[in-house]
RNA sequence: GGUGGGGUUCCCGAGUGGUCAAAGGGAUCAGACUGUAAAUCUGACGGCUAAGCCUUCGGAGGUUCAAAUCCUCCCCCCACCA
C-alpha cells in the first residue's frame, strides 16, 4: 500500500491535487516534500502535530521532508482563514523560534545525515526586490482569482478587512514553493486545510515558471467531537516544549481524550499499525481509558521521550489508580503492562522552610502552586470544596499550613478532581 | 478629505445619569453523577484576609452630590462617498 493510501487511512488527508500523477510521485523512493510551520512563537503546540506527523510518515516511508520555518513570510502573517490581522514580530524573536522550533521537530524527524531538512524562507525572501519580484512573480497572479480566494473571504467579509500586507501573502508562499522545486526537486507541499488557496497558487506559479508538474495535500483540521479546535486547554495550548508544558501535563492532556476521539487520535498521533487500532471500537465503558492511556503514553513517548513517558503513566497510576493495559491490546506499544506508580513526575514547586516559620494560610500555597490564579480565586476554590491537601478536602481557606504539614518534606495540592501539584520544602 | 455608525468585563453582546462590578449567552472553574469520558443538574466567575474597601466600560480632561451613560479634545475601527 503506498504512503498516500495509508494516511488517508489514518484520517490525514482532506484533499489532494492530482491524485493519480500524486501517487506516482511518492511511489518513487526518496522523493522531497514539505511543510512551512510559523515561527510566530517559541514552541509548537498541538496544533502542529498533525503536519509534523505527516513530515514523520513521510520520513518513515522514505521520503525526504522539508521544514520549511516561515522567517520571511512570518514577518508577514499569512491571514488565510484568519478573522484578525496577525501581530507582527520581530526578526530576532523569528530567530530565537527558528532554533527552537528545529529542536522540537528533531523529536520526530531525524535531521541527520540529510535525510530530512529544515530551510528558512528569510534565506531567499529578504533579499528580493520588489520591482523584480513584481516582473517576475506577480504577474503570474490575477487579482481577480485571488479575490474570490476562499481564504481570503473570511477576511474580505469581515469588518476588520485585509491589509495589502497580508493579501501579498499568497504570493510569497507561492514563491517558496517555486524556489524548494527549483533548489531541491521539491514538488510536494502540504498544510492544513486552511492552506489550500497558498498551495494551489504556488503549484500553479511552479507550472508558470518550470513548465512541471506539482501536488499539494491538505490535512482536516483537527476538532474534537464538541467542534472544539483541538490542542486548547484552559491554561492556553499545549506546547510541545516541556519547558512550557511538562510531559506530566502533555500525558494528561491526552488521557483526557473525549471517548469518541480516542480512535481518530490513535490514528492521527500515534504510529500505532492501523490493525490494532481498530479495535478500540470494541472497547466499551471504561475500558476505553486502557485505549486513553496507550495514546497518551505514545503520544508522550513521541514529544519527550520513553523515560518522561514512563514517569508520567506512573505518576497518573499513582494519582489516578488504573488498570493494566491488557497485553492483546496494541501489542506494538511499550507502555507498561503492570499497575506501577511513582509521583514523582508531578509538577513541583520548591518552598524555603522560612517561608514557614510563622504559617501560611492555605489559600496562598494554591496560588504558589500554580493552582489558583489570585488569591480570590484560591479562597473560591476552598469554599467551594475543590481544594484538597494530600487527599483531604481543605475546610478554610485560613488554615494555616506549617512544616508540620509536610510529610517526607512534601506537601500535594490538588484543585478540582485532576489538577496536581508538589510543593517540596528546601530546608 | 466628507458623511454616518461604532469601541463595554476572557469572547459575543445588553446597558444611554443613581437601583451597575454592569443583563443574557459562550468559555472557564468548582460541586453532584461517573470511567481522570460525554451529557445533565447546581454554584462561582474584576481585585483585595473581604457583610467592607479598591480598580474597570478606547484615552485624557470636564459637568454633577452621583457618569459606562452628559460635554470637550484625542486615538482606533467600520460603511458609503471622494
Amino acid at each position: 500500500m503506498g504512503i498516500l493510501e495509508d494516511l488517508k487511512d489514518r484520517g490525514f488527508v482532506e484533499n489532494t491535487t492530482h491524485e493519480d500523477e500524486l501517487n506516482e510521485y511518492l511511489n518513487k523512493e526518496g522523493q522531497t516534500c514539505y511543510i512551512g510551520f510559523d515561527p510566530t512563537a517559541s514552541s509548537l503546540h498541538v496544533g502542529s502535530l498533525v503536519c509534523i506527523m505527516v513530515l514523520a510518515h513521510m520520513q518513515k516511508a522514505g521520503h525526504r521532508p522539508i521544514a520549511l520555518v516561515g522567517g520571511g513570510t512570518g514577518l508577514i502573517g499569512d491571514p488565510s482563514g484568519k478573522t484578525e490581522m496577525r501581530n507582527m514580530i520581530t526578526k530576532e524573536d523569528v530567530d530565537f523560534n527558528k532554533r527552537c522550533l528545529k529542536d522540537q521537530l528533531s523529536h520526530f524527524i531525524d535531521f541527520k545525515d540529510g535525510g530530512a531538512e529544515l530551510v528558512d524562507n528569510a534565506d531567499w525572501l529578504t533579499g528580493l526586490g520588489y520591482i523584480d519580484f513584481l516582473r517576475d512573480v506577480g504577474r503570474h497572479f490575477s487579482v481577480n482569482r485571488m479575490v474570490k480566494a476562499e481564504s481570503y473571504k473570511m477576511r474580505l467579509d469581515s469588518e476588520e478587512g485585509l491589509s495589502f500586507i497580508e493579501f501579498n501573502y499568497m504570493l510569497l508562499q507561492a514563491y517558496d514553493f517555486m524556489k524548494l522545486a527549483e533548489s531541491r526537486d521539491c514538488l510536494l507541499q502540504m498544510g492544513g486545510s486552511d492552506q489550500w488557496g497558498n498551495i494551489v497558487a504556488g503549484i500553479d506559479l511552479v507550472r508558470k515558471m518550470h513548465r512541471k508538474t506539482s501536488f499539494g495535500i491538505t490535512f482536516p483540521l483537527i476538532t474534537t467531537s464538541s467542534g472544539a479546535k483541538m490542542g486548547k486547554t484552559a491554561s492556553g495550548a499545549v506546547w510541545l516544549d516541556s519547558e512550557k508544558t511538562p510531559p506530566y501535563e502533555y500525558y494528561q492532556f491526552w488521557i483526557n481524550t473525549d471517548d469518541k476521539d480516542v480512535e481518530k487520535f490513535l490514528l492521527l498521533f500515534t504510529f500505532l499499525p492501523k490493525v490494532e487500532i481498530d479495535v478500540c471500537g470494541s472497547l466499551e465503558g471504561s475500558d476505553i481509558n486502557s485505549a486513553k492511556a496507550v495514546l497518551a503514553f505514545e503520544a508522550t513517548k513521541l514529544c519527550h521521550g520513553e523515560e518522561e513517558a514512563i514517569k508520567s503513566f506512573k505518576a497518573a497510576v499513582s494519582m489516578f489508580g488504573g488498570k493494566a493495559v491488557r497485553k492483546d491490546l496494541f501489542p506494538t506499544s511499550s507502555i507498561p503492562r503492570e499497575v506501577v506508580s511513582e509521583d514523582k513526575a508531578l509538577p513541583y514547586t520548591d518552598i524555603n522552610s522560612d517561608e514557614l516559620k510563622d504559617g501560611i494560610p492555605v489559600f496562598k500555597l494554591f496560588v504558589l502552586a500554580g493552582l489558583a490564579k489570585s488569591s480570590s480565586a484560591s479562597r473560591k476554590l476552598i469554599q467551594q470544596g475543590g481544594a484538597y491537601l494530600d487527599d483531604e478536602r481543605v475546610a478554610s481557606f485560613d488554615t494555616v499550613i506549617s512544616e508540620n504539614d509536610f510529610k517526607n518534606n512534601e506537601i500535594i495540592l490538588r484543585s478540582g478532581k485532576k489538577r496536581y501539584h508538589k510543593l517540596v520544602l528546601n530546608k
